[in-house]
Parts: structure tokens; C-alpha cells; sequence
DNA sequence: GCCGTTTTCGGCCCGACTGTTTTCAGTCG
């Protein structure tokens, strides 16, 4: 029995729970079961009681068991025969939970979207008590918008938005500090919508001109403190504001930027020191409440290292502080090893490149253009590489700041063979091998591939391994595990490009390389010296992934990076 | 349903907002 299946089936159990208006105790019961397991390193023949783990009890310890033992668990199926399956989806309506929707199905017998669409048509649904003409106009509203709602937004469409209301909020005098929050701070690749806490002692000026500068397409909610509204952008992405006081802003922003698992974590741990976390402060034993300056002084108030938002995730951060200072951070970064110039599709010249990694205080940095396949992108000839080569040395003599390594990103051809032959790469310092075409191909066929480049000597690392572009495809879908055993096996390094579209690869592949011990390099495959700043998301990545700075080739110094490549 | 060096019963994170109520339940983050 797969770990995964077993996950995903006390989740389900706990959905089809909510949907009967269990206990939300109960229900949270069984969700927290399935985190247990998850957060868990082990594998399932690995434990050896289940029960032991802390979440698990007789209940959910049984659902497992069954599981384990029959393939399928009872629980669910009587859970499935009660609760009509066209339930499931209503969950996503906006406003509508458990409770609400097992009173719909009790009362009036609605079994499906249809069928609750029909009931409000009728006016049906204003008759419950609870509900009234105000919820049933909204739940047909929501009801009618349902398919044309994007679901989350990858971070390359966000940072736009962001940046819109980062400028808006700097113009209003009475705003006196604010952030974005959520999963966007978090750096999570998709975000559902935005958070923003605004410092302000003036909240109602501040909210007038606030919903007079954004393009607002719906406004969902309207307090004093609190404004929710979909605003119109590439897409229309719903946002929210918390107009808070000065002196709550820090720790308005720390429950705001969440996780709510993180939260729940820390509130737990200032329960147990007799203190009460909210967005507004800390309050003591003795009722008096703290503020904070700075979110390192809200942890250290509990005797906590600074936490950083990108891994306050599931709580497990809160058992691995000792690890906390040894992520990788932008600071640590002393090169980058993907760029384009003008001599292939890039934006800007060699030694404009050149200037613009000098001014990030790199030691080092490669330049690898594209490859001659690579027509579109104006890929290299093997003359005209080593030309741009031996421009890229002579560049080099000048530079007393700056080490220029001569590189390519060559193609992996759809035929398996590569673009340069042996003869040309062995002139260079540093060879990337990149999957550009034929991204349909069957999974053994881009393997091989791939294996081809994993076997040539002179190729030293995979550019994004997948080939995905977030929230828009999926890539050339290579196996994973099987990529990184080859690259442990044949010494490659695999790549964490960090470019926004792309953020290849994902957390849950680097955290499979650093536990099989495969060296990441973080590039920003920059086309322009703007692109070059991607560093930064590229790093808040990889800390999602818990990578340490060991594991990170470009966190090397030049000496040591050289020794690893010439092995 | 799970948990317990003060607890085997009574808690389970905390507060805002909405729409329904006439003091609060449900939902959300």
C-alpha cells in the first residue's frame, strides 16, 4: 500500500466528514492524522505501530490498518454511501463549508451544483432558517462564476500585482509601513490571492484611497479593519487588505504570513508559556499585551531563532531550528552559472553581463549561450563558440574582481544525441545539457536522452530538469528518482533555475536531491541584467526545500567549485 | 478523534466579517 494513497484517503474522510457537519474536531482529527503520516521520513514498512505517532489513535490507526490490510477502508465507503459525491465540489463555493452544505442536503435534499442552482431559481433556498435572500442571490452568483474563476496564480503573474500595490501603498501619506504577506511572502510558486498588512493610525483614510487607486472588479468584504476585493489585473486576482496600528503591524504580519499550521504551532508553544498569540500582540499572563519592532524580536520573545517565511510551512521548522542557520540564503550565493548574451538570444553584451555579475559582488559567473540546434534562439556553431571562448579569456585577463568561466547550455537533441561533440566541449570550463524540443516524447525516450547526457564527461550539470513553466505546463515529465540516482552515480549537478516562470526544480525535488546527496547549482539563466536579481526568488526557493549551503555548488568558493567540476 | 510530569474528561488557535439573528453561527484565513 502506497504512503500516498493512504494520505489522501484520511483526507477524503475528513472532507466527506465536514460535508455531514461532523464534529470540525473530529474532523481536524483526521486531517492531522494525514499530516502526521506525511511529515513523517519514513516509509510505511518502515514504521513499525502507527499509533505512535503523535496524531494517530485508535480511529484513524484503524482506517490505516484496513488500508493496509483490505486495500480499502470501510470508513470511506459507508462515509461515500451517505454523502452524495456532487457535494464535493459546492466545498469550493465561497462562504459555504460543512455545515451549510449538510443542511442544504438535509433540508432540501441538494445532491449536486445543478441541483442547488435549481433550488435558488426557485427561491427555495431563502426559505431555510439561517439562510435568506442575500446567501441565496450569492450561492447562484458563485454558482454561475464557478468554471470561469481562475484557481491559483503562479508567482511569475503575482509579482506584478504585487509590485502595482507596493507603489499604491507608498503614494498614501497615511501609511506609515506595510508588506505583503500570505503565501506570496512565503514564496510558494502559487498563491490563491494576496495579503497586505498596512500600518496606519488614519484606517478609514487610508481605505478610501486605497479602493479609489485599484482597478476593483468586486468588493467581497468591507470593515473597519479588514477590506477583501477582487481587482482586475491580467487576470482578476482577489486581494486582501488588514489596516492595522503601528504598533501591531509586526505582529499583524507574522499571522498573516502564516502558514496557519505555523501559526497554530507557535500559538500552541505561547499557550504552553502562559501567553496569548493574536494579530495584535502577544498578551502576557498578567493581561498586559507585547508589540513587537521586528518579527527576530517576536521569536526571540519565545526563545525562538528567526524564523524565515519561506519555511513556515507545516511546523516541522519549529523541530529543526538547529537547521535554520545553515539554509542556503542570497548572501552566500558567490556566482551564477546560467546566463545568456547577445551571442545567442540574450538582451545585453558580454561584458555588459560581465558588469552587472560584478555589481551583484559575484566571484565568478559562466556564460553558457544556447547551442547551434537551438535555431530560434540564435544557438552557437561550434566555430562560433569557440570564438566567443576565446573572447571570454581574453575578457577574463582584465577582470581582477571577477572570475568568467567560458560555458554552454547545450541542447540533449531529440534523437539523444548532443549538439557538440566531445572535441569542442573539452575546451570549455563548464558544460550545462538542456532539453529544448520534443517534450512529448514517451518517459523512455526522454530518459535516454537524458542518460546520454548523464554518461558524457565533459557535461557537469542538467539545466531545469523538468522543463516546466509554473501553473502553465507540465514539462517533459522525466522519472525523478531514477535522474537523480544517475546524477549522484555520474557526479552531475542539477540545476534550481530561478527564474519565477520556471522555479525547476520543484521543492519536492530538491528535497529528493540533497537526501540522495546530489550537489544543486541555483541559476538565474538571465537573457538581460534585470534577470539577474531572480537570485533572490531562486534562493527562497530552495530554503522551502530546506537545501543547506553545503549542497549548493555556487555557495563554493571559486577553488573549490573547480576541484568538483575537474573530477 | 486525539491528547494529557498538574488532566482519562474537557479541551482542541484566534479573531474578523457576513448574514442571519435579536445575541450568534458559519466561514475564512
Amino acid at each position: 500500500m502506497n504512503k500516498k494513497i493512504i494520505i489522501r484517503t484520511l483526507e477524503k474522510i475528513a472532507l466527506y466528514m465536514e460535508l455531514k457537519g461532523e464534529n470540525p474536531f473530529k474532523v481536524s482529527a483526521f486531517r492531522k492524522a494525514a499530516q502526521a503520516l506525511e511529515l513523517d521520513q519514513r516509509s510505511l514498512d518502515e514504521i513499525d505501530d502507527v499509533t505512535k505517532l503523535k496524531g494517530i489513535g485508535k480511529g484513524t490507526g484503524d482506517v490505516i490498518l484496513d488500508l493496509m490490510e483490505n486495500g480499502k477502508s470501510s470508513v470511506l465507503e459507508e462515509l461515500q454511501e451517505e454523502v452524495p459525491k456532487g457535494l464535493v465540489p459546492l466545498m469550493k463555493l465561497q462562504g459555504m463549508g460543512g455545515k451549510k452544505i449538510a443542511k442544504l442536503y438535509k433540508e432540501l435534499g441538494i445532491d449536486s451544483a445543478e441541483s442547488l442552482k435549481q433550488a435558488c431559481l426557485d427561491h427555495q433556498i431563502q426559505k431555510l432558517p439561517g439562510f435568506g435572500p442575500k446567501s441565496e442571490e450569492k450561492i447562484l452568483k458563485e454558482l454561475m462564476e464557478f468554471d470561469s474563476k481562475p484557481g491559483r496564480h503562479p508567482i511569475w503573474k503575482t509579482e506584478e500585482a504585487v509590485e502595482f500595490i507596493n507603489g499604491v501603498l507608498s503614494g498614501i501619506e497615511e501609511v506609515s509601513e506595510y508588506s505583503v504577506a500570505g503565501s506570496y511572502r512565503r514564496t510558494k510558486e502559487t498563491s490563491k490571492d494576496l495579503d497586505f498588512i498596512v500600518a496606519t493610525a488614519q484606517p478609514a483614510i487610508v481605505k478610501e484611497q486605497l479602493l479609489d487607486a485599484l482597478p476593483i472588479q468586486e468588493t467581497i468584504a468591507s470593515g473597519d479593519t479588514k477590506v477583501s476585493v477582487t481587482v482586475e489585473f491580467q487576470d482578476p486576482i482577489d486581494i486582501d487588505f488588514r489596516l492595522v496600528a503601528p504598533e501591531e503591524f509586526v505582529t499583524a504580519l507574522h499571522h498573516f504570513t502564516g502558514s496557519k499550521d505555523h501559526n497554530v504551532k507557535m500559538r500552541q508553544l505561547a499557550k504552553s508559556q502562559n501567553k496569548k498569540i493574536s494579530e495584535y500582540g502577544v498578551e502576557q499572563e498578567d493581561g498586559t499585551v507585547a508589540t513587537f519592532a521586528s518579527e527576530a524580536d517576536f521569536y526571540a520573545h519565545f526563545g525562538l531563532p528567526f524564523i524565515p517565511p519561506t519555511v513556515r510551512e507545516d511546523g516541522r521548522e519549529l523541530d529543526l531550528l538547529d537547521d535554520i542557520s545553515k539554509l542556503v540564503d542570497l548572501a552566500d550565493i558567490q556566482g551564477d552559472m546560467h546566463m545568456h548574451t547577445t551571442w545567442s538570444d540574450g538582451a545585453h553584451s558580454l561584458t555588459e553581463m560581465i558588469d552587472a555579475c560584478r555589481a551583484h559582488n559575484y566571484n565568478y559567473m559562466v556564460i553558457t549561450d544556447h547551442s547551434e540546434y537551438l535555431k530560434v534562439a540564435n544557438g552557437l556553431t561550434p566555430e562560433r563558440l569557440l570564438k566567443q571562448n576565446a573572447e571570454i579569456r581574453e575578457l577574463n585577463e582584465k577582470y581582477g574582481d571577477i572570475e568568467v568561466l567560458s560555458g554552454t547550455e547545450m541542447d540533449i537533441l531529440p534523437d539523444g544525441t548532443l549538439d557538440f561533440d566531445d572535441s569542442v566541449l573539452e575546451q570549455l570550463d563548464f558544460v550545462i545539457a538542456s532539453i529544448h524540443s520534443s517534450f512529448q516524447q514517451p518517459q523512455e525516450q526522454i530518459m535516454a536522452r537524458l542518460l546520454t547526457a548523464m554518461k558524457n564527461p565533459h557535461v557537469d550539470m542538467i539545466a531545469h530538469p523538468t522543463g516546466r513553466i509554473v501553473g502553465q505546463r507540465g514539462g517533459y515529465d522525466p522519472d525523478m528518482e531514477q535522474l537523480l540516482d544517475w546524477a549522484k552515480e555520474y557526479g552531475k549537478i542539477v540545476e534550481l533555475n530561478a527564474s519565477p516562470y520556471r522555479l525547476d526544480l520543484a521543492v519536492e525535488h530538491l528535497e529528493m536531491a540533497q537526501e540522495k546527496g546530489v550537489p544543486v547549482a541555483i541559476n538565474t539563466d538571465a537573457h538581460a541584467i534585470e534577470q539577474l536579481d531572480v537570485m533572490a526568488i531562486g534562493v527562497r526557493h530552495a530554503q522551502k526545500a530546506w537545501l543547506k549551503k553545503d549542497n549548493v555548488v555556487n555557495t563554493w568558493p571559486l577553488e573549490k567549485l573547480k576541484e568538483y567540476l575537474k573530477k
